[in-house]
DNA sequence: ACCGACTATTGACAGTCTGTCAATAGTCGA
DNA sequence: TCGACTATTGACAGACTGTCAATAGTCGGT
């Protein structure tokens, strides 16, 4: 059944298809309970090669995360609603649907489960939350200065793990549904932008917004610039 | 400077010996980072001994887990204020004196890194999660029937991942300071129990709290007897 | 067509870690 | 003092990660 060539490949056909089947295991198990065997033989190659292209365990492992975390990341939706809880439902839609259509194995690997800590994994994870809060925020018009903050960088992170909660409950537990979580996570944002976000209560956003590109479309996949190498 | 004695010591003294070195240690670094070897020594006695009292790792850091969330059982507020924001604001409080008691290992430890999914962990730590979340919304005085839904679970560990987050960017990030977490907690805290939990945005929560009894503790307590027969 | 350089790929080796078990050595009662 | 009980040890087996020299495809030049 092995669809996999046997033989010599290109460097970057190889890479790729290892790759493949490391997301693929990975996102069935954590971490700890796939060994590199496994992967190299599902990719139908040794052990040897694939310290050979990921030189680790882990360094394998982060190209997975960035791979799950660079490729999700679909446009935000264009035309801007006017009222900000028409944004604001937008934004939670606009999450839901980035994160349904990788599922499980989105929920693994974002909740950053058998890793550990290690420091490159982390950052990645950091990175990513951050740029999805920044995107966020700044759509939802909240002033520039105050989203490149350390404190809202603190509380955009602390909201995305709300989200992952939230969407771990809806897509592992099943104890809520999506138009459940949409709620909450509507609601909270909504919270978090009005009243928390900007030191003093209530100081609230401006309705109108500072609007980005203006193309009436939905979600758009995207190609993502380039990481840092 | 080990106080430690080398010689033989009664069961429950030496599990509870190793049990506290294994908490330092897992507290410092995450649970793939820590070799049983290490605890052992660290404890002055052997692996085999180790793996005599808690059978494997996982069970030792099972053993941890139930430690860190048994222990920080405070007890509530007694004297319940009448308003609902100074109940919040009471419960957010003893929400973060509790965690900061242990800090930096109760972040390590009920973030679940490191362990992958054992089905144990995953199973206390929810749990605990839980506990946590009944006895908060039935201090704030949510109907009790609504408190032990399935829905309400939910958003009630999703309440918990958002804690768990900002106390994190407290504890560990730095981002924040605990006087903005608890800001943050606190109204969203508000926003939860208002408008999100009772399903019709308006109707809001008594503000005479139905009082529990509330016994202070037990996230299964479970007595750990003889291993081997 | 052949040859030689290049490199993708392999297989064996070394080290670390977890888990098991029979043997050893404290400790306490008769 | 002796003997039973058991806390504790040390050695063994298996699995896994990471390294490296050797092997074998592939392609360009003659």
């Amino acid at each position: 059944m092995s669809t996999v060539t046997r033989a010599r490949l290109e460097p970057d056909k190889r890479r790729e298809q290892i790759l493949a089947c490391a997301i693929e295991l990975f996102g069935e198990r954590p971490y700890a309970a796939v060994s590199t065997t496994e992967i190299a033989t599902a990719a139908g190659v040794t052990r040897g090669l694939l310290h050979h292209y990921f030189g680790t365990k882990r360094g394998l492992y982060v190209e997975v995360v960035r791979e799950m975390l660079i490729v999700p990341r679909m446009a935000l939706p264009d035309g801007v609603p006017d009222s900000l809880e028409a944004r604001i439902a937008g934004c939670v839609t606009w999450l839901l649907d980035m994160v349904s259509e990788h599922g499980r194995t989105f929920v693994a690997v974002a909740g950053a489960e058998g890793v550990g800590d290690d420091p490159e994994v982390e950052a990645l994870l950091i990175e990513a939350d951050d740029i999805a809060a920044r995107r966020l925020l700044t759509l939802l018009g909240v002033d520039p200065a105050v989203v490149d903050s350390d404190r809202a960088r603190g509380i955009g992170r602390s909201y995305g793990a709300l989200a992952k909660g939230a969407i771990r409950e809806w897509i592992r537990e099943g104890s809520l549904t999506r138009d459940e979580v949409h709620d909450l996570l509507a609601r909270i944002l909504r919270t978090v932008v009005t009243e928390v976000l900007n030191g003093t209560p209530t100081t609230a956003v401006p309705d109108t917004v500072t609007p980005n590109t203006a193309a009436p479309n939905t979600v758009t996949p995207k190609t993502q610039s380039e990481k840092t190498p």
